[in-house]
DNA sequence: CTCCCGATAT
DNA sequence: ATATCAGGAG
């Protein structure tokens, strides 16, 4: 993901949902040269958001989200990011995924271990947990991983999941993991 | 649980 | 044609 500040990092995880980083990477240069900041897109106009992300689905959604939680950053944080999880999940578009990668990633702050899509598949592969409840599985992983490494631990996940654990046609064969995975679910 | 939604790989 | 993509809200 693409960012230089943490609220770089804020927008282009909210518009991550459902959608690819390389795709959401194709969309934020235009957006942060105009809407860099909370001030601005606090100011700016819904449809011109809405043009600038559209590619990345859900659009509508992500720009109301956009705007409105650039408004509460001016007013309730002066246009700062929180460290914490409880204020960030307040914020409109951001559930405890986004409130974990921006802490872990922009803060440094290990609040818990990102569970994103990737993460729930491969974890459940590996029979390390079973369900897709994203709070059930972040609290089953965090206890067995040293928590200076859950950053980079969802970043291995998620980078396997991409490019071999991948959701419609697994490499299995070209997986360091083959002879110990079960592959629950494959 | 459903809805939001465009781009891409299969 | 369909599944999937660093999910979140109602």
């Amino acid at each position: 993901m693409d960012f230089t500040n943490p609220y770089e990092l804020l927008v282009a995880t909210v518009l991550s949902a459902q959608c690819t980083d390389e795709r959401v990477n194709k969309v934020t240069p235009a957006l942060f040269k105009k809407y860099g900041t909370p001030q601005k897109m606090a100011k700016a106009p819904i449809e011109d958001i809405e043009e600038l992300i559209r590619s990345t689905g859900f659009f509508k959604n992500k720009a109301k989200s956009l705007k409105t939680a650039a408004i509460d950053l001016v007013e309730k944080y002066e246009g700062e990011i929180p460290q914490e999880l409880g204020p960030l999940v307040e914020l409109p578009g951001v559930g405890r995924k986004t409130a974990n990668v921006v802490l872990g990633n922009a803060f440094g702050i290990a609040s818990g271990i990102v569970v994103d899509t990737h993460v729930t598949r491969l974890s459940n592969r590996l029979g390390w947990v079973r369900g897709e409840n994203a709070v059930v599985i972040e609290r089953e992983l965090n206890p067995q991983v040293p928590q200076e490494d859950w950053v980079m631990f969802s970043h291995y996940l998620i980078s396997h999941g991409r490019a071999v654990c991948k959701a419609r046609k697994p490499a299995c064969s070209h997986c360091f993991l083959e002879e110990t995975c079960p592959k629950i679910g494959v």
